[in-house]
DNA sequence: ACGATGTTTAG
DNA sequence: TAAACATCG
């Protein structure tokens, strides 16, 4: 069973397992909790770049970027960038270092969907950066402890110089890049760790008070006027590397490198359904390039089951609106194409965030960054927005990670522990259509619209009142191509009604009405849930007993009204039944 | 990034 | 009479 993140970090004596028959995984004590808060694993990672001693070398035989699961780019790649101007300061080639670490993927419950992707991007990078002769050396290391060690130890074996690497901004992650400078230090080769991520740096931004943002809104509005103060800053390309010298490919050790393979597979991530995860979602740079273009620049075009196209070209657009155009009015549409679909991409920073809004602002010819406007770009533009806020979040309040909710004062809520309906979730046999189709859509595609997200987010912790961090684990353990940790978490704590969202605890999703709007007519259930393809009326959405009797479909575990008499009664009054 | 319910308004 | 708006949870 997969360890919950930042799990090594406690002791034992002050782990708590919650008395839960499903396992939610390890949750810090409060005292543990609040004090990762108080000193956050980045802030410490900053300090010991810092404190960085190493003289910058002068002599060496590579400089090495370390490429990890997050950056998974060539172009508008900071930390590359850096790397390659610095290699051809130095006079020695550039090498991308990637290491596979089952334990970390295990620990962070990836999916082996996004292993897979992550592989098959390792793929192209190789070919990409082979045409620059810069070597892509891909290597798996077991043990996670024992990881920094492992990496420094093969930056001696190329003596390298330097060492780059985009920060990423997990506390396990940013523990280990602690531990990874600190022995790069000793070890004489000098390390670079660049902001690369998000559009506004982490702790760039702070309330009147000096402290970080817990609100959407005012963060928005601060992350709004700080990138229009600076767009060169915020937006600007990184340059794109230099090619090594081709003598490159005669160096003994790093020439050898060129032709070493990517592994196929990793242990204990089988991806069962690679091929058509390859069909849909396409590795590599230019399939993102495509996707972003066939948001901005087409109109969303449907099958004929209503379900949206995912690999159709749509129609080329001068006049009518492209699908980031309707994106305001179309983007709770379930059972439409009105996504941009890039979050496999921009998880795995396949594209950068910088690239989608420089391109968005192209689209409508806006030379300032807004989310107002009803264009509907600036309501997309909200959506990255979103991504930097839960980032910032999950570095200023490490514990959000750590199994405790933003809000302490839910952390005694008492959550419902039936085995049976979370495997009804879990397997989209709940019997409310559009919660089953949006799980049974994750199931099939490794993703999710998010609307249907939210939906179904909502139902397994207000309807079900099953613990999020349940929902947060599996979603991301199972299926999800695109999971990204910040992402996940401030998504599931806000349906939870934990997190950052100061909306009260009431606020409870119907799932009918949800539907009605969502999928008005029943496209998109019925495109993942056979069961009800032959269900053409309103009944749809919710399905009398008799009907779905007689279609084999499951009636509902429990009954939205009393279910949500319950949540409030809970929320009210946390450590109540 | 809400829902249920009651009240007002447009037609 | 239904849609829009306001209020409260």
């Amino acid at each position: 069973m997969a360890k919950r993140s930042c799990s090594d970090s406690l002791s034992p004596r002050k782990k708590s397992r919650l008395e839960h028959p499903l396992s939610i995984g390890n949750v810090a004590s409060p005292e543990a909790a609040a004090a990762v808060d108080a000193d956050p694993p980045l802030k410490k990672l900053l300090r010991s770049l810092e404190n960085v001693t190493t003289a910058p070398p002068n002599s060496g035989d590579a400089v090495v970027y370390w490429m990890r699961m997050e950056d998974m780019r060539i172009y508008d790649n900071r930390a590359l960038a850096q790397a390659s101007v610095q290699a051809l300061k130095d006079h020695v080639p550039l090498l991308v270092f990637f290491v596979l670490s089952p334990q970390d993927y295990a620990a962070h419950d990836r999916s082996p969907r996004r292993v897979d992707f992550t592989l098959r991007n390792l793929c192209v990078l190789k070919g990409s950066l082979a045409k620059l002769d810069i070597p892509l050396h891909v290597t798996t290391h077991a043990s996670r402890r024992t990881l920094p060690s492992y990496v420094v130890s093969f930056l001696q074996s190329v003596n390298a110089t330097r060492l780059f690497a985009n920060i990423e901004y997990e506390v396990d992650e940013l523990r280990r890049d602690i531990t990874v400078c600190n022995l790069a230090n000793e070890a004489g080769i000098l390390p670079t760790l660049v902001h690369d991520k998000l559009i506004v740096e982490p702790g760039l931004l702070s309330t009147k008070q000096g402290k970080p943002y817990s609100v959407f809104s005012p963060f928005q509005r601060q992350w709004l006027a700080a990138i229009n103060k600076n767009p060169n800053q915020y937006l600007a390309e990184a340059v794109s590397p230099s090619a090594n010298p081709p003598t490159v490919r005669d160096h003994p050790i790093l020439g050898k490198m060129f032709s070493s393979e990517v592994p196929s597979r990793v242990e204990g991530f089988q991806c069962l359904d690679k091929h058509q995860m390859a069909v849909i979602w396409p590795a590599g740079m230019d399939a993102a390039r495509e996707m972003l273009r066939r948001f901005l620049r087409t109109k969303s075009r449907h099958t004929q089951s209503g379900l949206a196209d995912p690999l159709g070209e749509g129609a080329e657009t001068s006049e009518k609106k492209s699908r980031a155009m309707a994106y305001k009015d179309d983007r709770d549409r379930a059972d439409r194409d009105s996504t941009s679909r890039l979050s496999p991409y921009l998880a795995a920073g396949v594209i950068s965030s910088r690239e989608c809004i420089r391109a968005a602002l192209e689209l409508v010819g806006a030379t300032k960054v807004h989310t107002n406007r009803d264009t509907g770009i600036g309501m997309w533009i909200q959506e990255i927005a979103w991504r930097d806020f839960y980032t910032h979040v999950l570095a200023a309040f490490p514990r959000v990670s750590m199994g405790r909710p933003f809000q302490e004062k839910y952390a005694d809520v008492q959550w419902e522990t039936n085995p049976e309906h979370f495997e009804a979730w879990r397997t989209g046999r709940t019997g409310v259509p559009i919660v089953d189709a949006a799980i049974r859509q994750a199931n099939t595609m490794g993703w999710m619209h998010n609307r249907a997200r939210m939906v179904a987010a909502m139902y397994l912790t207000k309807d079900l009142m099953i613990d999020w961090r349940l929902g947060e684990r599996v979603s991301l353990h199972a299926a999800i191509i695109d999971g990204d940790l910040a992402s996940n978490n401030g998504g599931w704590q806000w349906s939870a009604s934990t997190g950052t969202d100061p909306q009260p605890y009431f606020r409870i999703f119907n799932p009918y009405s949800q539907s009605e709007k969502a999928d008005p007519n029943g496209d998109y259930i019925r495109t993942f849930v056979p069961e009800l393809g032959t269900v053409f009326g309103p009944e749809i959405h919710n399905p009398p007993a008799k009907l779905a009797d007689k279609l084999g479909y499951p009636r509902p575990l429990v009954d939205h009204k009393e279910a949500r008499d319950r949540a409030l009664r809970r929320y009210k009054n946390p450590g109540s039944k």
